[in-house]
RNA sequence: GGCGACAUGGCCAAGUGGUAAGGCAGAAGCCUGCAAAGCUUUUAUCCCCAGUUCGAAUCUGGGUGUCGCCUCCA
């Protein structure tokens, strides 16, 4: 398999450090507001990867912290008079459920930052010991001069980066590059050799790699921003600290756009995850998410969204067969097909058309087509569960129902023995109004070969 | 100023030297009491200019335009 590691700024051929064992880790969020869809992508991303590693047999370990202390926790929970675990806790929650409503595979570890704060205060005082770093006045900071390989991952040369550089007010750094490991905070901080104070963003990730996954891992993630300066910063400090390579695969995410603009809580031009979830679902959100090229910028809007909410519609409610348990996807044309698309580098939007193709081919009654698509579509993480109605949705479509034929029905099933009756009888009159009041709350009505079907629109 | 990415039909998008996947939307037909879904058919020469080559959307150079990173950010 071929993926694009930002560090060889090429494509590679990928192969773990260890057999088939496979040990990723992605920067997580940090828990003070809601994910938006920038977030989604990033997080559907390497969704995919981590399914689709695991379906090519690979042992994956997949790790994904949380940022659970940080300036804007501590802000919100000053504003709101809470503790900062009573925030990060409550965007925690909030994450999760995000997460789980995208369809998106909880990872194997999620490391809490302030779970690990052993591990990052051992992590800084080797640096210091080793001459990497310096405390000052409370603060610890990297002396990123006497890392030689700084600027590589980014691309940047060293002495831009300095004109560049801003001096902020009273700081105690010897060289405006260095940046914190450790910062002094008397009100919200922990105990430290350096006196009470809190990490620096880049190191918690440096040391919860570590402690979970080990010195050097075969990928790390995360979205395109995150180049500079956060992973930069931590490949300084873990191959300093750890005298060997950090990661080997560099993998970011493109940004989704809105307005041709980067979407992004700083800018305030974001849309919720959970705002998106009230008008599209969670496969209209990942098919739109998957035909893009994963490093491609994808510019949300609502034209997009519902020609991918056709789309998602069309590979899900493909004409579902009885699975066919004894297939082996792997001698299959389609798995070599998909496969060679997602080898190279994740080409999503060319597996997608495999998928399209077996909707198809399923839909003319194909032998195993579906269950092909519903293998390979698995591997994306498209869900093809049928909802059904809900108990509410049924009680609204019996009340509507009731109302518009003026008599009261009991049960779904008993207006849909009435439909079938009056249409038998060519009774056209009351057959439809039955789908004219569904129609009108949203649910509708479909008449097949094998009987009347009710689904939510 | 430094570093990088992108420009393909009405919209989205794949494509890494041999004559343009796929999705959406549109049109026509089939099916259908109507509807929905489905099935079939159908719509491009790839931002501009120059070059390399038997041959370029694909390589090189030069334009033009858009975006990102260099500060918290997925």
């Amino acid at each position: 398999m071929q993926l694009f590691n930002t560090y060889a700024g090429k494509l590679e051929e990928f192969k773990p450090i260890d057999d088939n064992k496979v040990k990723m880790y992605v920067c997580g969020p940090t828990v003070y507001d809601y994910a938006h869809l920038g977030h989604a992508r990033c997080y559907i991303t390497w969704d995919v990867l981590y399914r689709y590693l695991k379906f090519k047999g690979y042992d994956v370990t997949y790790c994904r912290n949380v940022t659970d202390v940080d300036d804007k926790i501590l802000k919100k929970a000053e504003k709101e008079n809470k503790t900062p675990e009573e925030v990060s806790q409550y965007w925690y929650k909030q994450f999760t459920n995000s997460m789980n409503k995208l369809n998106n595979l909880r990872p194997d570890i999620e490391p809490f930052a302030t779970k690990t704060l052993g591990e990052m205060i051992s992590m800084v005082k080797d640096l210091i010991s080793k001459g990497y770093a310096y405390e000052s006045n409370g603060d610890v900071y990297f002396r990123v001069k006497k890392f030689g390989k700084y600027g590589s991952l980014s691309g940047q040369p060293i002495d831009q980066l300095e004109s560049g550089a801003r001096i902020a007010v009273g700081e105690q750094k010897e060289d405006p590059l260095d940046f914190a490991l450790w910062k002094k905070d008397e009100k919200f901080g922990y105990n430290s050799p350096w006196g009470v104070g809190r990490p620096g963003w880049h190191i918690e990730c440096s040391a919860m790699s570590r402690k979970y996954l080990g010195k050097t891992i075969d990928i790390h993630a995360g979205g395109a921003d995150l180049i500079f300066p956060h992973h930069e910063n931590e490949i300084a400090q873990s191959e300093c600290a750890n005298g060997c390579k950090f990661v080997n695969y560099w993998l970011h995410n493109g940004f989704v756009t809105i307005n041709k603009e980067k979407m992004s809580k700083s800018l305030g031009n974001f849309l919720t995850i959970d705002d998106m979830l009230k008008n599209y679902d969670a496969n209209t959100l990942r098919l739109f998410i998957l035909t893009n090229h994963y490093r491609m910028p994808v510019e949300f809007s609502d034209e997009a969204l519902s020609s991918a909410q056709s789309g998602a519609k069309r590979l899900v409610n493909a004409k579902q067969t009885q699975i066919n348990e004894n297939l082996d996807i792997t001698s299959t044309p389609e798995y070599k097909e998909f496969c060679e698309a997602m080898d190279n580098d994740l080409n999503t939007s060319k597996a997608l058309a495999v998928l399209f193709d077996l909707a198809t081919r399923a839909n003319k009654d194909e032998k195993d087509a579906y269950t092909k698509l519903y293998i390979l579509g698995s591997t994306l993480g498209f869900s093809f569960e049928k909802a059904g109605l809900s108990k509410e949705d049924t009680q609204k479509a019996v009340q509507a129902v009731s109302k518009a034929l003026g008599q009261n029905f009991s049960s779904m099933e008993e207006i849909l023995e009435l439909r079938k009756k009056a249409r038998s009888e060519k009774n056209w009159d009351i057959a439809d109004k039955i789908r004219i009041s569904l129609d009108e709350i949203g649910i509708i009505l479909k008449d097949t070969p094998d009987g009347t079907k009710v689904e939510l629109k």
